[in-house]
DNA sequence: TTATATACCTCGTAACACGAGGTATTATAA
DNA sequence: TTATAATACCTCGTGTTACGAGGTATATAA
């Protein structure tokens, strides 16, 4: 998939990884890649900017020798998640626009 | 809107502006405002892209002492609205997977 | 004469996704 | 035993992009 059609979506993928569940990198990669392709420095990536923007929080605990940092959603995540739905609906109308046949109405 | 979320589909609006009928800068400009806000800067970088990526043709016109370009669609604009479509497809399932309710279905 | 509308453009910047590469441990296959 | 894959984290540099700020120029309206 075109990778600009993925950045506005990319961030609140990761959000709804978390959601249900609190997560790690290395298994957000696997749950969503049935969804999304994403790569694991664009992953590190998207929780480091989600950490500085307190949409989760970060706990590490030890697992088998290696840690693992698991992240956990906050209420402005939650809220994210929530508005991102509302955007979507805007970019619906768009959509519909860029999709419209000629012949109908405008 | 979220810059972000506006990425993917800002080019294929262009394309669409110019779809039925040849445009011009200026009035691309108006025409898209009711569905989505684009500044000058952006819309000139995009239409030198699209030129550049053989999807529009350029043609000076001289309209009261000032030129005008206008942009006409060619086979391979055309050919990326309809790809577009198809896009959308997987980023509604990308959409759906990001707004279901815990309750529902995995 | 001052401002607004029309109509084009460039440049610099910040945000972003991602590939390439790195570190380290455990489990499995050759 | 030795190599490879899987797990699990990370950094750095790069190319793409949207956009604000600014520039040029003409016509018209206040």
């Amino acid at each position: 998939m075109d990778i600009q059609l993925k950045r506005g979506i990319l961030d609140v993928c990761v959000l709804k990884a978390i959601k249900n569940e609190d997560s790690y990198g290395y298994k957000i990669i696997k749950d969503l890649s049935s969804y999304i392709e994403l790569s694991e420095s664009t992953l590190y990536t998207i929780l480091k900017r989600l950490e500085t923007n307190n949409m989760l929080i970060v706990r590490n605990v030890e697992h088998d020798g290696r840690i693992r940092k698991y992240y956990h959603i906050t209420n402005i995540g939650l809220k994210r998640l929530e508005d991102f739905k509302m955007e979507w609906k805007e970019l619906m109308t768009i959509y519909n626009y860029v999709a419209k046949e000629d012949g109908e109405n405008e």
